[in-house]
DNA sequence: GTAGCTGTATGGGTCATGCCATACAGCAAT
DNA sequence: ATTGCTGTATGGCATGACCCATACAGCTAC
């Protein structure tokens, strides 16, 4: 059973809550390829929410290539997306970046950005590790 | 004269693409702390916008405690932050950090993440020797 | 004090966002 | 074919974002 938890007054929008978690679990390995997501109805139910959230929610993840829904089986991890190339994966992400470098820059902190990136980096391995134990 | 360039259709507001800039030169030391910055009329005018507009852009960046706004003087580039202790400082970048490396992870570039990051510092350290020369 | 600069404050109009409600349509087991 | 699951599509509605217009208030030079 998925765990999810919305903040209703955290002022980020519902539907990118759940989606930022489920991207999370996605890369942390909880959920993994090819498996199968809570039907639309179910979670909206669990979390309280009406449907339409979700299936916003599950949309933005259909259109960043992560799941994939088909109609009357369900909504299923996608495998991780290696159909861009290279390039093209690393300027999807050059504006994150340069956002977080001049922010990091601004509070005084570039020498140990890169320590912060791979203590980050190495947490989400921890969490893919234990994952592989359990599944 | 500053150089601010809006895209009018891109969809990110404004007052965002103004903030974004300004921050950007001040990371980058084309501004420096203590420097004045347009008033909100003459950039206002200067880039074809409200006045309010320039005054949302510039109450942000007071907020995040990059300008100085003093009424009948001008606004000014404030010193760089360094009220806060550094892990404050760290647990403001966080949020930004862990959604970069779940994005990479998603596009399989953990391993070449903190290589880019360090390219992105390099690229803004360069502009910023270029305008120690300048300046 | 007055003229001319500066930032500040308030209110309004328009449009997109975010959420909800309800009806439609594909797939599979009975 | 019927039942019951699945995702899909449409429309409505309230809130807030974004931008604008206009009037107010502090500082400085003359």
């Amino acid at each position: 059973m998925l765990h999810i938890h919305i903040e209703t007054h955290s002022g980020v929008p519902t539907y990118r809550q759940v989606m930022d978690q489920l991207k999370l679990y996605v890369a942390s390995g909880t959920l993994s390829s090819g498996q199968q997501l809570p039907s639309i109805r179910d979670l909206a139910l669990s979390l309280a929410v009406n449907p339409s959230t979700i299936v916003k929610a599950y949309n933005e993840l259909k259109h960043e290539g992560i799941v994939e829904m088909r109609q009357g089986k369900g909504v299923f991890v996608k495998s991780a997306d290696r159909g861009l190339t290279k390039r093209a994966r690393r300027d999807a992400l050059r504006p994150l970046i340069q956002r977080l470098v001049v922010e990091a820059q601004q509070l005084g902190l570039t020498d140990e950005l890169c320590g912060f990136v791979d203590t980050e980096i190495e947490e989400l391995e921890e969490q893919r590790r234990r994952n592989e134990g359990h599944g």
